[in-house]
DNA sequence: CGTTACCTGAAA
DNA sequence: TTTCAGGTAACG
């Protein structure tokens, strides 16, 4: 899914474009699973129609509408979810599941190829989005916070690090880009980790999520922005989606293995294997 | 803990 | 045809 670097670009995009507007309508595409999962349409309209936006805040990989009465609609995009403001009259946007009229004429347009994304309606964010770790990002995160957070654990570190109870927003792309970063095999136990490799994850998570927020995220397939448009992390990927492309690093040739069940892209000189033991795709 | 399920493709 | 897919919840 979009990561913490595309939920956070989507929200910078849209955050003043849709506060301050009136919701006008709301219309479930018919036809498969819908993002409201708990409410019907007619029902989950009724309780949007003619509130009024305040701000869109983010919270890991969750968005958040706040309304003017204090309740919330929070959106998780998953896997292919997207979110996009549209003028009056625009052509489709391919995979729209719902779309959110505004009282200017334009439209929020929820796209979503594999409908696994989700909408809630709660009175406060607490209410719709699980516990979830520190934000990255922010300036009270530290070293220390990761190294508590992974330690005594035996599970991979990359599982640990995609675990959003630990730290909030990172997913597959970014985890990769990280652990290749900090020169850390995504197979290491995660408590195993020494202070220093502790200090380079903190600082190689953080490099990547701000690079990629700079390039506005990254596009592979269905990943777009509050517009519409493309990012540009993917063209500074170290690892993720480069199997058998020559590491920048030393040239070795990247492998792809499974950990925690995902497709895991690595550098094997640049990111030695744990134990010594060799280790293959 | 790892695996499966959810859904619909796109790409190999 | 088969594999892979940016995420999570539920299951064993």
């Amino acid at each position: 899914m979009p990561e913490l670097p595309e939920v956070e670009t989507t929200r910078r995009d849209l955050a003043d474009r849709i506060s301050g507007r009136t919701v006008t309508g709301v219309c479930f595409v018919a036809g498969g699973v819908s993002p409201a999962r708990e409410l019907g349409p007619d029902e989950f309209t009724d309780a949007l129609v003619g509130r009024r936006i305040e701000r869109l805040t983010r919270r890991g990989k969750y968005l958040v509408m706040h309304f003017a009465d204090g309740g919330v609609l929070v959106l998780h995009r998953r896997m292919s979810g997207n979110l996009l403001l549209r003028e009056p009259g625009a052509t489709l946007d391919p995979y729209t599941r719902a779309t959110i009229s505004l009282d200017d004429g334009r439209e929020l347009r929820w796209t979503d190829l594999r409908r696994f994304g989700t909408w809630r309606l709660a009175d406060t964010p607490e209410q719709a989005i699980p516990q979830m770790g520190p934000e990255p990002l922010e300036d009270a995160w530290r070293a220390d916070d990761l190294a508590a957070a992974l330690k005594d654990r035996r599970a991979p570190v990359k599982a640990a690090l995609l675990d959003q109870r630990r730290v909030a927003g990172l997913g597959n792309i970014y985890a990769d880009e990280s652990l290749h970063l900090a020169r850390i095999h995504p197979r290491r136990p995660a408590g195993s980790l020494a202070p220093d490799e502790l200090q380079r994850l903190h600082q190689a998570i953080r490099a990547v999520l701000n690079r990629a927020l700079d390039l506005r995220g990254s596009t592979s397939s269905t990943y777009m922005d509050g517009m519409g448009e493309r990012g540009t992390m993917q063209d500074e990927w170290r690892v993720y989606h480069r199997t058998g492309a020559p590491c920048a690093e030393c040239g070795t040739l990247i492998t792809r293995l499974v950990v925690a069940g995902r497709g895991t892209h690595i550098c094997l000189k640049c990111q030695p294997p744990p134990g010594g033991t060799d280790e293959r795709a």
